[in-house]
DNA sequence: TTGTAAGCGTTATCAT
DNA sequence: ATGATAACGCTTACAA
């Protein structure tokens, strides 16, 4: 815990001015000799350049910040998992902040970015930006690359996947292998994934000529627990041959409640879970997913925001990622 | 992306210097009249200190940074999920690092301590510390938490588990069930819980009066494929009527391999896994697996980090989280 | 090529 | 109570 070095001490210990000494470090032309006697000056002290007097003066922290509802969903640790390697490679830091998918933690995260701690801002939000927000959204202190989808015409980079089109695949294929009485156990309607599943489940439906039965639908919440909760409320009215849900939270707790009340999967319900996380891989039977691709969408969202550090004035980007269905045990018997 | 007020701004805004500013944003005795004229100034101008600036100046970043192998391991991901909402009460930023292990990459988060772009640092090193490096520990710029050992006199807070009474645990309760043959799926000999499991499992089988037996034991990798390849390795060799599995994504992986070879777990083969994540839970049988207490080590050690962090100058402190099994399917056959 | 000095946005000391 | 000013550690004109 030795205070450190700092170009001062270098400099005296070389016998030179600091100009120099910055100019050795920053490899701006310097006699050959001074290079040698600050190159050892500064070994010897073990100098190690400060980050906040860098970024004082060059406005750049070399740090971008990535916040999501909730660290533990193993949606947004694929996705930390390949934002990470990325803004490595690039000299960035990653600073990570869980909001509990909390409007105004979401807010406060875009307002202090002020404080310019770091360079951009990666956000998935979950309860997203209401329209008296957006302004903030596009007047943000520094780049924002939003992962999710955002109203037409709000300026900043974008990462989408469609869900609408993952929900269809599911139900075709759920409709496909015969199921005509295709339940869904979704999140809160006033998170945006929530939202985006609720309409696209019923036109889903709508597309195949099945009708909407309210009694197939249960809302809960995006967790395990929530999920198993929901399947026995579910289950008590009526009885689906084929289950979707929101997550694959939910699937892995509707797998529990359906074990209880003997039901057998996929022979009697059909499962088809969201998100393709390793959870679908880890359950038994291996869970069919729809795969929202989280770990490109997260290493997508990292290249748009270094590309816009580089090229702050190029027009905003909307990136799509195709939704692709994960065919596993869970709906098809074999394992 | 406005560039954003200074003090300066709002000082000549409100018409006082850019001391009474600061005075009054820090809550400083003024005059009330001034306090008025400042604050309104201020929230007009949307005024957001900046970092870099502050820290410059009080030498605090208000970030800690946190240093594991592999943020896609559940093990750590239940570390960060503690050790965020820890740090956000205390006003702290999580910065996060991800080595892959590798250990020129521990050291270099070490090393770049010195750029202080953080107050303290958490890291769990996987490979650890070779005996020339502890030096860089001891003498690093910023307060270090270890979660793992470190040798013995090492000057830095640390919080440990006792993985050897975890695997005792884990081979008492096999020994139990009436087991006797009980093999070993390891990850690298040259990780730090790699190493102390293989010397734990040892004395187990001492302690019950078991011989050991090496083709009882493989080494692989800390996960789900490695640990199905080093089972099916094993399985060709020898038939145990037990195994322990490091991590529980090589007991995954186990399970995986025990299936393909028609082997029923628990009746043929109980197995058990370690870290007891939620892996654990989502497998089918659920997996008995030894909790090393993952997320209050997190917790715990964000707590000392900071408690650090207020009192420099305290004793080196030495939490040790206690081991317990879980009990579950993979052992005991019933749900 | 090198040194002097200004400035990044704060906080804090010192007069006033 | 307030203002002028130095200082934090660095980069970068500008002069020499």
């Amino acid at each position: 815990m030795a205070q450190g070095p700092t170009i001062t001490t270098i400099a005296a210990r070389a016998g030179v001015s600091i100009a120099s000494v910055s100019r050795v470090l920053n490899g701006l032309p310097t006699r050959e000799d001074t290079i040698r006697k600050v190159m050892a000056a500064a070994d010897e002290l073990g100098y190690v350049p400060n980050a906040a007097a860098r970024s004082l003066k060059s406005n750049r922290t070399y740090q971008v910040a990535f916040a999501m509802a909730d660290i533990g969903n193993p949606t947004y640790v694929a996705m930390v998992r390949e934002i990470q390697p990325v803004l490595k490679a690039a000299g960035y830091r990653l600073v990570l902040h869980s909001t509990d998918g909390d409007v105004d933690d979401e807010l406060d995260v875009l307002r202090r970015l002020g404080e310019r701690y770091a360079d951009g801002l990666i956000i998935s939000p979950l309860r997203g930006f209401a329209q008296q927000h957006l302004d903030l959204l596009a007047g943000a202190p520094a780049p924002v690359v939003v992962i999710g989808s955002v109203p037409q015409d709000t300026p900043v980079d974008n990462v989408r996947t469609d869900s609408r089109t993952g929900v269809r695949l599911a139900l075709e294929h759920l409709y496909g292998l015969g199921r005509r009485s295709i339940g869904f156990l979704n999140g809160p309607l006033d998170t945006i994934p929530g939202a985006a599943r609720a309409a696209a489940y019923t036109d889903a439906l709508a597309a195949l000529g099945l009708p909407y039965d309210p009694d197939l639908v249960e809302v809960g919440d995006f967790y395990r627990a929530a999920g198993a909760r929901a399947a026995h409320r579910l289950l008590e009215r009526s009885r689906p041959d084929a289950l979707l849900c929101a997550n694959d939270l939910i699937a892995l707790g509707a797998l529990d409640a359906l074990r209880e009340e003997r039901l057998r999967v996929p022979e009697d319900v059909a499962l088809v879970g969201m998100d393709d996380t390793e959870l679908a891989t880890a359950a038994w039977p291996t869970l069919t997913s729809v795969s929202l691709g989280s770990a490109e969408r997260g290493r997508r969202a990292a290249e748009l925001l270094l590309d816009r550090l580089e090229d702050g004035a190029a027009a905003p980007r909307i990136v799509t990622v195709e939704p692709t269905l994960v065919v596993r045990a869970s709906t098809e018997g074999a394992s």
